[in-house]
DNA sequence: ACTTGGCACTCGGGAACACAGAGTGCTAGA
DNA sequence: TCTAGCACTCTGTGTTCCCGAGTGCCAAGT
């Protein structure tokens, strides 16, 4: 059915079509690469192909196109990924390697993604409950206030100001801190929960009030943060491109963190690592674009996902070599700091 | 030269125009606003408008169109900004009141103020030079490294990772921790250099290069962020608008921390909460846009600025109200935490 | 059984053209 | 000083026409 004639005309079609965004057709295509046969038989690939469903024609004779169908094919069994040039390899490394802290690394990451790519990136904070406690502070303010401040081993600061329900002098404060680190450090930020449950308990009667006012908004604080923080870059890359769907609504969901997030994707379980790519259609959220995706994260842990957006019409080899090593170098930094 | 009637026609035009994004020519003029005269006197009067320079036709046999004079006069004499609906008043404050922390607040407000006048909105971070020292953290993460943490009286919490010169056990942390906020606590950001000046002298021999690995830090970190962070929401609201510079300028800049600074424009410095309009060329940095923006700040103290970017063509006074009822409201949240 | 060249057909998009309508400037009269 | 009328000038739109790229199919060639 599909020989290696009608494969590489698929290829071909893909390739022109993405450099030139003009259905291509039978005779450019066979001048351009040297595929050795005559137009007119390119023309009986294309007409199965079409049959198929993997390239269709804007309207009658005028070139073809790739469907969803035809990205497909040729992301999953056409093409490689295309590794960076050691030129953008070393100036991806001192770029990040520049970082201060976390939002640093994440603010610089995609905006590396976005000029690399020339497409929009998006970057999702690393997850809170995948990472553990380093260290908690309880830093009085005035007298009935004090501030939380919960380190993660990720680099992640998280701050909030509780109101206590009565006045409490410094040393108890002191005292407090030192049992809430001794009964969290280093564990994971999903068992402070179960970690935490009993802990009013052990403490003298005086001091339930405040500590489960401390902890309830210390377990607000891990659930709120759950869904977690979405960042992009480089949205004037969609001013050229055009998409089917409108620039509106791209627009839209790139401020929408919940879209956002959806359109990320989830990791898959196995090789949390692996590139996901959502092609046109395949994508239920925003239908005209596609996605390239993966985790990221330090270790074997995947602590998050980071990928860029574009218009179907892509180069996907490109893009995803750019996504895979920006992604290998973000976890680096991240389980070097 | 200018009699009132010539001011009305021109506060017509500009209403119109603004409403329809169409030239308005002197028939429906006279029609509409109930101008008691003619076309033909409403056409002497547009033609002196137009001599003056405060109007244009795009071509001949058009209507007119304001040009950015003409909006300047609108803005300076012709108008007065609306404020807002008691509904609106009311969103605005339970939404702002709803913010945990300050980032939060941000957030929000710039949100908020996107969807209000449906433009691009930018918001400042509060700048910390102008606030004071609440707290300065110094947290052991290992043996020869500790996070700093610094809490501003306006909520904010910069961190950074420390390495140290040598093994530095937690007490004499401790103790480095106590003596830093004695001698910092309550004073302003700018005058943190001053008064840590002297501070290695003070401290016995064996602390001075690990304190003074910590207070190049700490400098650093306050010059570092001198330059603020900047966010902004609604980008979508671009995609209707048509602007004279291209759509994906007017993206990049928004990208462009340093851009959008300069965009911003400084605060006034003998009425802060004084609104600024840029109107079309009078904005240096980017030409066929205008920006509306004022400053907000806990207190008298104007802490960052706010403001909407929007096509020149926008409703100036609607833009206006919106712009600093958010600013008043967002103070006042400031105020209070 | 494929491949190739030839040929008629289709359709989109650009150029040329006409035309209606909105808007103007000007002049003469109230 | 305002108004009414009138001739003029454009832009935008709709129509028509034609070119050319590209196709599908058929018959001949290998």
């Amino acid at each position: 059915m599909l020989d290696d004639r009608k494969l590489a005309v698929l290829r071909a079609i893909v390739e022109d079509y993405v450099s030139t965004n003009e259905p291509v057709g039978s005779k450019a295509l066979a001048e351009r690469h040297n595929l050795k046969v005559s137009p007119a038989t390119v023309r009986n690939d294309m007409a199965a192909l079409e049959e198929d469903g993997y390239i269709t024609q804007p309207h009658t004779s005028a070139g073809r196109v790739p469907t969803d169908k035809g990205y497909r094919l040729f992301v999953d069994r056409l093409s490689q990924v295309k590794p960076l040039s050691g030129a953008e390899r070393r100036a991806i490394e001192t770029f990040l390697a520049g970082a201060v802290d976390l939002d640093d690394v994440v603010t610089r990451t995609v905006r590396l993604l976005a000029q690399l790519t020339r497409q929009v990136a998006v970057v999702q904070y690393p997850t809170l409950t995948r990472s553990t406690v380093r260290h908690v502070e309880l830093v009085p303010l005035s007298e009935r206030r004090v501030m939380l401040v919960l380190i993660t081993n990720t680099g992640r600061v998280e701050q909030r100001v509780i109101e206590l329900p009565e006045v409490v002098e410094d040393t108890r404060i002191a005292h407090l801190r030192a049992v809430l680190n001794s009964c969290l450090d280093g564990c994971g930020l999903s068992s402070v929960p179960e970690q935490v449950a009993d802990l009013p308990e052990r403490l003298p009667v005086e001091d339930r009030p405040v500590v489960a006012t401390i902890l309830s908004v210390l377990l607000e604080t891990l659930v709120e943060r759950h869904d977690e923080k979405i960042v992009f870059a480089g949205a004037a890359n969609l001013a050229g491109a055009d998409f089917t769907t409108g620039l509106r609504d791209v627009l839209e969901a790139l401020e929408e963190q919940v879209v956002l997030m959806r359109l990320l994707g989830e990791t898959s379980p196995d090789i949390p690592s692996a590139l996901t790519v959502r092609i046109g259609s395949e994508n239920p959220y925003l239908h005209g674009t596609s996605i390239v995706a993966t985790g990221y994260g330090s270790g074997d842990k995947q602590l998050a996902r980071l990928g860029v957006l574009g218009p179907t019409r892509m180069d996907y080899p490109v893009t995803m070599g750019a996504v895979r090593a920006v992604a290998r170098y973000v976890s680096q930094i991240l389980a070097a700091s």
